[in-house]
DNA sequence: GTCTATACAAAGATAGAC
DNA sequence: GTCTATCTTTGTATAGAC
């Protein structure tokens, strides 16, 4: 036994920064279920700690502050949420990359329900802590992705369209279902977590976003 | 001078009732910036009546508990989130119908962001107060909508879809300029009181939805 | 109806022993 | 690194005077 994780005692014993992170990690994620549900005001340290299986005390060693805490489990979630659109590529047929993204965003909805909430939360009330990135970094993947998208406008592949609808569109659509989920629970009876249903959502916003709701005439 | 609006003396002044019901509304305005912002925990009294101008004392006077007031503002909300889509009828074109739809809900995000808010809010939270009322009033409600979709569909009128995966993309993606709005500000650099913003909103989730995205192929 | 004063609990954070 | 005890602030709510 090489390791032993609950060793309390000398200072650079193997295992021990491991075992650390192992239990601010288990912090974040407490936080993160508590603070997805309450925000970072509704949700108190006491109910974190407890979650965590910790004393407030020892949440308040390796998180000096709330709002310190707050922020690390912010600055996970923004890495996650980003990937998907940065997956889009000019050079997929546009019905392939939309059709890609819609389900992996829908998967994220599925997989990641307390993240998408948190991130919610946090634009709602105008994002003070995220204001800076949103205005950096999202702002200029977007702008990226929008000359794609505009490539495919252009070679024909695509309707005419304005790519920050399109993506915003994209965004609401996905996210709803897990935000909502109570809501599209309460009135489908399903959530995501079944797989008919989660293939359903797919297929039925790939059909409209792709095909639209008119049937087609028959001229061009 | 037949009314008094501040005679603090008898009981059965004329124009007294309204008053105090003037007041209780200035009371709900101001609970509802304030929770659309912080939810139902993160919102205090006493910011609550500061932004009212009245005393936390008098604001506990004509509500008698957070929770009280809180429910208040959330009743009057359902009422106008319910609306538009009772106005979806099966004797409109489903292109005007659904076209309109997404006007006027683009409408209420533009008009109603704390109202979207604080709906968006209570959902994430699981909706511990309005559970009942989804699974009931709006389940029917969706219900015999989806009946018109259905029928629209039936008659060639609607390519096949999913009634309820139309509602919620409709939803969702117009409500995320309400709960959203900071990024996209962030984005675009635009808000929907900017009229060609709001024009441009309305006729892209117009294009796309009714419309979809592919170019129409010659042959049926 | 409105105010001052106050009770009482919860919550964030620190001090210091072990 | 972890705990007990404690300080301080904030927040909901009530009592009672005017």
């Amino acid at each position: 036994m090489p390791i032993t994780p609950a060793a309390p005692t000398a200072v650079s014993n193997p295992g021990r920064a491991a075992a650390s992170e192992a239990r601010k990690q288990r912090i974040r994620d407490a936080a993160l279920t508590l603070f997805s549900q309450f925000g970072l005001r509704g949700a108190s340290l006491d109910a974190i700690a407890d979650q965590a299986g910790v004393s407030k005390t020892n949440l308040l060693y390796y998180f000096p502050s709330k709002e310190k805490l707050y922020v690390s489990v912010l600055q996970q979630i923004l890495n996650t949420w980003l990937e998907p659109i940065r997956a889009i590529d000019a050079d997929q047929t546009p019905e392939a990359a939309i059709g890609h993204y819609i389900r992996i965003k829908v998967e994220l909805s599925r997989d990641h329900v307390q993240e998408s909430r948190l991130f919610c939360l946090e634009m709602i009330q105008g994002a003070p802590l995220l204001k800076e990135e949103l205005q950096q970094d999202l702002r200029a993947l977007v702008e990226e992705k929008s000359k794609v998208i505009e490539h495919w406008i252009a070679g024909g592949k695509l309707l005419p369209v304005d790519p920050h609808h399109l993506i915003y569109l994209l965004w609401g659509t996905t996210q709803h279902y897990a935000d909502f989920a109570v809501q599209i629970e309460a009135i489908s009876g399903k959530t995501l977590a079944d797989p008919d249903f989660f293939e359903a959502t797919v297929d039925n916003i790939q059909r409209i976003v792709l095909g639209g709701l008119l049937p087609r005439q028959a001229a061009i």
